[in-house]
DNA sequence: CTATTAAATGAGAATAATTCTCATTATTTA
DNA sequence: TAAATAATGAGAATTATTCTCATTTAATAG
């Protein structure tokens, strides 16, 4: 059963306002990450440049949704509803096109176990990691 | 033996200039990548700042340097002179530090076929990777 | 349910990183 | 060494994002 906008919002205790919660209609809708510049596109009339910025950086602070940077350097939103969700991105690098993927369990085993000897090595803590996979979609790998 | 960066600017056949080869320099003294922004600050007086994104350009089209960004959102120069140097990143997320790691033989293979499962599952050609490792270096853990 | 208080919004100004423009200077070529 | 070509420096322009502040909206107490 998916939560609704409205229950994020109060579930965190911040206020549950309009631009807060079209941002999230539309983050819910999508399914798949999307980035700013679309977001905004999507969303115009609807919530002014500002709004939106400010109430991604909300979202972020309360860990609903978290942002990373493509290869191609578009900052990308996703939802991240449930914490145990340890994924991965896949890049299309002809369209753009970002998709979630999920490691097979036993290679996120043998990762695990690289980074341990990494850390060896390198005197760091390792606290976290994602493996960025680059190349062309479906549609896109034909048109070459 | 190391090329000099006059060197690397008549191989790839583009003009042997000041700034050109100030960057270079930096970055071959560097050996490990450098934030534009630190690379300015090492460079001021230097190199004028458009000059010096130009030069960043003109080194990236040659495959002399490549660029990427931090989790932080930093972008980021290394040298790129050695095309077989798979390689990736490690990042301390208190100082901003980052590191190129190998991971072992083993365990790029097995990385391989999980890409190659992924291949069949996506039907995405993928052509590059990258793995993130992200956490604190040794000068930054005991700092909390 | 209403008044008060606190928080969020919208518009546009401010900032930061990067690219662009164009007159001047340096490099390459013949 | 001269002519042609390419690169540079300074600052203007652009883009993405954050900030400011007057106005509006939401939460809270009675």
């Amino acid at each position: 059963m998916e939560k609704s906008s409205r229950e994020i919002l109060s579930d965190n205790n911040i206020s549950i306002t309009n631009p807060r919660i079209i941002v999230l209609e539309q983050l819910l809708k999508y399914k798949k990450p999307i980035s700013v510049e679309d977001l905004q596109d999507n969303l115009r009339g609807q919530v002014a440049t500002s709004t939106l910025y400010r109430v991604l950086n909300d979202l972020k602070k309360i860990n609903v949704i978290s942002e990373f940077i493509t290869p191609g350097n578009t900052t990308m939103i996703e939802l991240s509803l449930h914490e145990d969700e340890h994924h991965h991105h896949l890049f299309c690098k002809s369209c753009g096109d970002v998709i979630d993927i999920e490691l097979s369990l036993g290679f996120e085993q043998k990762l695990s176990s690289e980074i341990k000897s990494i850390e060896k090595n390198s005197f760091f803590i390792i606290e976290d990691h994602g493996l960025e996979l680059i190349g062309r979609c479906s549609e896109c790998r034909d048109s070459f």
